[in-house]
RNA sequence: GCGGGCAUGGCGUAAUUGGUAGCCGCGCUAGACUUAGGAUCUAGUGCCGAGAGGCGUGGGGGUUCGAGUCCCUUUGCCCGCACCA
């Protein structure tokens, strides 16, 4: 019988999802173990090769850990909401919707051609409103909470406005906006519009004016990270900053706990350091600076690392964007200034990026006074300095800061070396190293020593104090897009108000069109009755991060519509014990994800600080291109060997057509019509294709479908060949050159179940050798998927094979324990041989193979020569030893001689102290 | 510029974690069975050499009885961050 993988496959496939095989519930006396693939943006173009290996990885530890005795949560479902299919949308005025639906389907088809063990019963859409009803409800809840920065962690808004009624806000430390402290009478007597204002500044879900991406072709704001090198992710377009007002989520609020918690977690070192640039913790302090001209004077605070560089102050400089720039100019500089203003406020931020050697900057007129030394130092403007950053203020350094250093060149700025010997000639000296000079009482400290000494002598003078500042800043959280979640807030009189949660969903609104309306306005400005009791609904929808914050939280309980989760299938769940996706997540949604988690957390929502205990970024997969070469003004081509005969031009050939290099000349010419009479100027009867590794794209004729592979070889085969093809975490190329080898090894596999043509295994009990191979590939094989090395796996499968032929074994008692192994691997052919076998219920569900037979002194055999016939061992002998002591040592000891009985030692290879080579 | 990672046959990779480098697979060579084979089986395959033997983990140096693995240095690739004061 042939192994026939198509009619294995589809059977297989339909009686798992008639029997819904892979359903799990929260009752269970089981342990529990979540493992979970980030989900896929149902695109339009399908999925490709390179998709699913992560969720092949995921499937074959969830089968493992199901093998293993576990209850296994592993779901799948689709981060719905998002840009490119409203964008789509615009084009075509096709409902997102409906071209959303069109794409899930494509992806459920090709996710379930290649056998995966989701539980389906707890798909969730994040476009659906029975789903979104909980992101704004998330949304609700951090509206109503504020940040207590005493307890660091979020506490209810009602808490604080009880206690502003008794005692003002003089005592409550939270992290907010800008508030001036108030007492009990004055909040009392405020209305209720200046209410909402102040509240507004504590709500850990706020709207509030900051400097934001703006992103004119997209039409909408974007998040930090949406922005990469001043142009949107999506798209690619340029990106200016703004000042708006904006949503925002005060994610800042939990940055040292997102540092803290990192520790415990079992993620790469990698993403933990992408994490933690990220979040761009810095020590230092603000210190006050006196500053003003001829009219007035103020008080400016700056922050800085280097407190200890302050007697090299020689000026000052502020973000164009800071609120001192209007009163730090003079009358006689406020023309230039204004001029400077214009051209800043015009920059993308590319430019504002490329400009790193130039720097441009105006001053403002005024001076300040450095403390230290009592100097009057200039304050400049320039846009090096970020208004979003500590003050938007710094003091400049210029002999050991570099881009203080190029300002201060440029300006013809003075600058002070400030440790001895440090050469400044040509560049500044940034290293945190030397000895002071030129700075009066730290003159003869470290570095090391002066940072603390000057920020005491701050402290000590009262003219700041220590801080630490975070890059981390707060999520814009409005999009001015349609396909989002709508935000549950009605404003009346100026004030926002939240939709009450018996209200939610909150759905999206038809439109006519989806784009913003004439007056700029978001597209759901357009819907008609975009109101809640006559008052007009937020405009704006959620961002894409808002859906993938909490859904891993939702697949626990994806049914229920009193709550996100029940505390019991939280409480059960708990976390994901394994995260399996990209690394392009590193800052966004794992950021996101964890900082949601921290809040549901501190509400008492879920009963973990982290949503993701583990985490494996899998590579990326490269797409593969092949190129024919055609002779320059004529329809021949020339194969990759004999091209440098020719002139030739290069031209992307289909993939697909093309095996080991080998171009299927029939199919190229029936590839287009242009090269249906082409020629071919072949080397030894073939036409071998050039190839390339470049990004898997339509334009590159590289990409393969996962259906095209299972057609031709299986969905077993896929899963193994995704799995040999290298390292999970590594990246590398699509390349189907070694297909055959892994297609290869399931038909032997299948072949050792049958002879001539008849299924046979033999109930014969197994031998030592052959109990040998199967306790080997065992213990391989353990190991091997708890370390996520599953390319050495498929390898020890085919060792194992290869010894099960030689010794010419189809006993059951070794070929079950193998299926079961296998099962995880490759589920159709195992779960086919296992019913041959005569087993009742799915092989999935199988009990997993345990050692049956341990090896004793008395076992006789000879030891399989795979080692190349050698055999080596860690004996523990001192190098007083002589050769014949050491020999005798050997045959004595106990290990070695359960191994080596009944093989003849040929010669003993001697290390003195550790080791002994033994060859026989 | 800063931070992290990698470098092993013609190719993808492996190496019991400091112990005879090259497992497994591809490809290739030869053979068997075949009308045929992108099927199957057998043998071989790091390099040089007829052979004995020698040389080999990007280059150079070091530690060690012993280094692909540890340390220093250098080169080349990949990834992340990038005016964050």
């Amino acid at each position: 019988m042939e192994y026939n993988f198509i009619e294995i496959e589809k059977k297989w496939q339909k009686f798992w999802a008639d029997n819904k095989t892979y359903k799990v519930d929260t009752d269970s006396h089981k342990p529990k173990f979540y493992v979970l693939d980030m989900f896929p943006y149902p695109s339009g173009a399908g999925l490709h090769v390179g998709h699913p290996l992560g969720y092949i990885a995921s499937d074959i530890y969830s089968r493992f850990k199901r093998l293993k005795g576990f209850n296994v949560l592993h779901p799948m479902g689709y981060d719905a909401f998002g840009l490119p299919a409203e964008q789509y949308a615009i084009q075509t005025g096709q409902h997102p919707a409906v071209t959303t639906e069109k794409n899930i389907q494509r992806y459920r088809e090709q996710l379930d051609r290649i056998g995966f063990s989701y539980d389906w019963d707890r798909e969730i859409r994040t476009c659906e409103p029975s789903y979104y009803k909980w992101t704004q409800w998330a949304f609700l809840e951090m509206f109503n909470h504020w940040f207590d920065n005493k307890t660091s962690k979020a506490q209810p808004i009602d808490m604080l406005i009880s206690i502003f009624e008794k005692e003002g806000n003089t005592n409550i430390n939270a992290c907010c906006g800008e508030v001036s402290s108030f007492t009990a009478q004055e909040w009392n007597s405020m209305t209720e519009l200046q209410q909402a204002d102040i509240l507004m500044q504590y709500r850990i879900a706020y709207l509030g004016e900051t400097s934001v991406n703006w992103c004119p072709e997209l039409g909408t704001v974007l998040a930090n990270d949406e922005v990469k090198e001043g142009l949107s992710l999506r798209g690619g377009f340029p990106v200016v900053q703004r000042k708006m007002r904006q949503w925002q989520l005060r994610v800042s609020a939990y940055a040292q706990r997102l540092l803290d918690d990192m520790e415990d977690l079992n993620w790469t070192d990698s993403l933990k350091e992408m994490q933690r640039n990220w979040i761009g913790r810095s020590q230092g302090a603000e210190i006050l600076f006196k500053a003003g001209h001829q009219k007035a004077s103020y008080d400016i605070t700056i922050f800085t690392t280097r407190a200890d560089t302050i007697f090299g102050a020689t000026f000052m400089v502020l973000a164009p964007e800071s609120e001192w720039v209007d009163k730090l100019t003079s009358d006689e500089c406020r023309e230039q200034v204004d001029q400077y203003l214009v051209l800043a406020a015009k920059k993308t931020e590319r430019e504002r990026i490329a400009e790193t050697k130039k720097m441009s900057g105006v001053f403002t007129g005024s001076y300040a006074i450095n403390p230290f030394t009592e100097e009057k130092i200039p304050v400049w403007i320039s846009d090096y300095v970020l208004a979003g950053y500590g003050t938007g203020a710094i003091m400049a350094v210029p002999a050991h800061d570099s881009r203080d250093y190029t300002f201060a060149k440029q300006f013809d700025l003075p600058i002070i070396p400030l440790i001895e010997g440090c050469d400044i000639s040509s560049e500044s000296f940034d290293a945190k190293e030397g000895i002071m000079c030129n700075s009066g009482f730290l003159n003869g400290m470290s570095v090391e020593q002066a940072i603390p000494a000057a920020i005491d002598e701050v402290e000590r003078r009262a003219l700041g104090k220590r801080k630490i500042n975070y890059r981390l800043r707060d999520a814009i959280f409005s999009r001015q897009r349609y396909w989002g979640e709508p935000f549950p807030i009605y404003y009346k009189d100026g004030i926002a108000n939240p939709i009450p949660l018996d209200s939610l969903p909150l759905e999206l609104p038809e439109v006519d069109k989806f784009l913003p309306t004439e007056s700029g306005e978001p597209p759901l400005a357009r819907a008609e009755k975009w109101t809640y009791n006559g008052y007009p609904i937020e405009t704006s929808t959620m961002p894409g991060f808002a859906g993938s914050s909490a859904y891993y939280l939702r697949y626990m309980d994806p049914n229920n519509s009193n709550s996100l989760v029940s505390k019991e299938a939280n409480s059960y769940w708990r976390n994901v014990d394994l995260y399996i996706g990209g690394t392009e997540h590193a800052t966004g949604h794992l950021i996101y994800s964890r900082f949601w988690n921290k809040f549901l957390y501190d509400i008492g929502y879920v009963c973990e600080k982290e949503p993701f205990k583990k985490l494996i970024n899998q590579g990326m997969i490269q797409g593969r291109s092949n190129f024919v070469y055609r002779v320059k003004g004529s329809n021949k081509f020339v194969s990759l060997n004999l091209k440098d005969g020719y002139d030739t031009t290069e031209i992307h050939v289909d993939v697909n057509i093309v095996h080991n290099d080998k171009l299927d000349i029939d199919a190229f010419r029936a590839w287009m019509p242009e090269y249906s009479s082409a020629e071919f100027i072949l080397e030894d009867g073939e036409y071998i294709c050039g190839w390339a590794v470049e990004k898997m794209s339509k334009s590159m004729f590289n990409v393969v479908n996962p259906d095209t592979i299972c057609e031709k070889y299986g969905a077993d085969t896929l899963r193994l060949y995704e799995m040999f093809l290298g390292p999970l975490e590594q990246s590398k190329p699509w390349d189907t050159n070694g297909i055959d080898g892994v297609n290869r090894f399931l038909k032997r596999f299948w072949r050792l179940f049958f002879k001539e043509g008849e299924f046979s295994v033999s109930s014969e009990p197994a031998d030592a050798k052959e109990l040998r191979v199967l306790h080997k590939l065992i213990k391989k094989i353990e190991s091997d998927i708890e370390n996520f090395s599953f390319n050495t796996g498929v390898s020890a499968f085919m060792i194992a094979l290869n010894e099960l032929y030689d010794l010419n074994c189809n006993k059951k008692e070794i070929l079950e324990p193998y299926t079961i192994l296998l099962s995880s691997f490759a589920p159709h052919i195992s779960e086919e041989l296992w019913r041959l076998m005569g087993n009742e219920g799915s092989v999935c569900l199988a009990e997993y193979p345990k050692y049956i037979h341990e090896y004793t002194v008395e076992d006789s055999f000879e030891y399989p020569i795979s080692f190349n016939g050698k055999l080596r061992f860690k004996l523990n002998l001192s190098l007083k030893l002589s050769k014949e002591e050491i020999e005798k040592a050997v045959r004595e000891d106990a290990n070695t001689m359960r191994v080596l009985n009944g093989l003849t030692i040929k010669k003993i290879i001697i290390v003195p102290g550790k080791i002994v080579n033994i060859v026989c």
